[in-house]
DNA sequence: CAATAAATAATTTGATCATATTCTGAAAAG
DNA sequence: CTTTTCAGAATATGATCAAATTATTTATTG
């Protein structure tokens, strides 16, 4: 019998790939509620996958702490208490600077240019008041930053961080609106510019250290 | 019919998770060479087990650094590189001494007293040259200092590292024999018991040091 | 007789496997 | 040098069974 949806060879992902990217996306950007429970027949339902598929999905994503795997075998999202959110931030203040100071040494133009252009739709989204796409573009800002360090393992780590925050931010746009939401961005880029290493690291620090504290407030 | 191997409720795991329990050790403990195939169908045989379960536990120890998943969609044992060390080493040198310096804080005699014990078996293994019975157990001492933490996040970053570079241990182990090895546990043990977070804290920094070091040295 | 507790049934969910299909890389043929 | 063929390997599905949760019923007690 012939399969209708065959993609020949081309960048067609295995569905375990799919499935792992969509509900990462899913669990990042505050689409579950920390502590809501998750099936694997649900998400095959929901994501239209097999199970097998959804299941790798899901250890992996157990694996970098974003879900977690409870005694009764069944699988939830965790809830960040303060003191975990202090782990998080501790280990965040000091990977993105080492990151970041890493990639100010081998950034060209056109990847601060690319960061700019990021950094304006961010603008605009937090104009609009547009919470999802903030989420989004503020996260892809941060991920960009650390492919530029050509640091793999570190970036991994870092990138991990994200997932275990990842279902306190519906909760923090809920109470504060994106208007307030003030970030470092532009020193950063300032910095990147001027080839400041240094400077561009201690930028983000602060950024990192404001985007803990409205976390914090958003749980406490 | 009746299923033979049927555990009842108490403190059955699931086989996907022996699985990943076994080939996590494999691999922590040098038992493969870094950039050796892994095939799913190889597990399965070799772990008597079925290919779900063998999948799942690949795709966990995929997601926490200790195999890679390559465009081929075949799975190996990554290479560690110099430069990759040296980010291994610049995460455990402040993970591991916050790590301690919190356990220091909170740790009882009884703690103490289990630490001194592994610590006086890992000094025998060292001395009977039992170069796989020392890995284990130099392992399990860092491991449960991390637990002695209760900084669930911390100890699985750091945790997860030891994945980074345990099949390049096997290598180090083959040129210098265990009897070169010295580590900072006495010292560590010490200033536990004394008290003193801040000088455990230092000295695990150096055994940090130390282990990364050797490690350099072997794969240089 | 209500109210609580215990037992049981029904439903949901997870775990595992057998099987069919697809993909990859290499060898053979043109 | 390109195309075809083919075996080994990965992928994905759905079936089947076991375990756990929930709902329902029954029993017990004040």
């Amino acid at each position: 019998m012939m399969n209708l949806d065959t993609n020949l060879s081309a960048g067609a992902l295995p569905v375990h790939e799919i499935v792992y990217q969509d509900l990462r996306a899913l669990i990042l950007f505050g689409e579950f509620i920390p502590g809501e429970a998750v099936t694997i027949q649900g998400l095959a339902t929901r994501l239209s996958a097999g199970l097998t598929p959804v299941r790798e999905a899901i250890r992996r994503l157990t694996a970098e702490g974003a879900l977690s795997f409870n005694d009764n075998r069944r699988v939830c999202v965790p809830t960040l208490s303060l003191k975990d959110l202090e782990d998080v931030s501790f280990a965040r203040q000091f990977l993105e600077p080492k990151l970041i100071f890493m990639a100010a040494q081998q950034v060209t133009a056109q990847d601060i240019t690319a960061l700019i252009t990021l950094d304006s739709a961010l603008d605009q989204a937090i104009f609009r008041g547009d919470a999802p796409m903030y989420l989004r573009l503020n996260y892809q800002f941060h991920h960009q930053l650390y492919q530029l360090a050509r640091a793999p393992i570190l970036s991994a780590l870092t990138d991990g961080l994200w997932l275990r925050f990842g279902p306190s931010l519906r909760i923090v746009c809920g109470r504060l609106g994106t208007l307030h939401l003030v970030d470092q961005h532009k020193e950063t880029l300032l910095a990147l510019k001027a080839g400041d290493a240094q400077a561009a690291s201690d930028a983000i620090l602060q950024d990192v250290l404001q985007g803990m504290e409205q976390i914090r407030l958003g749980i406490a």
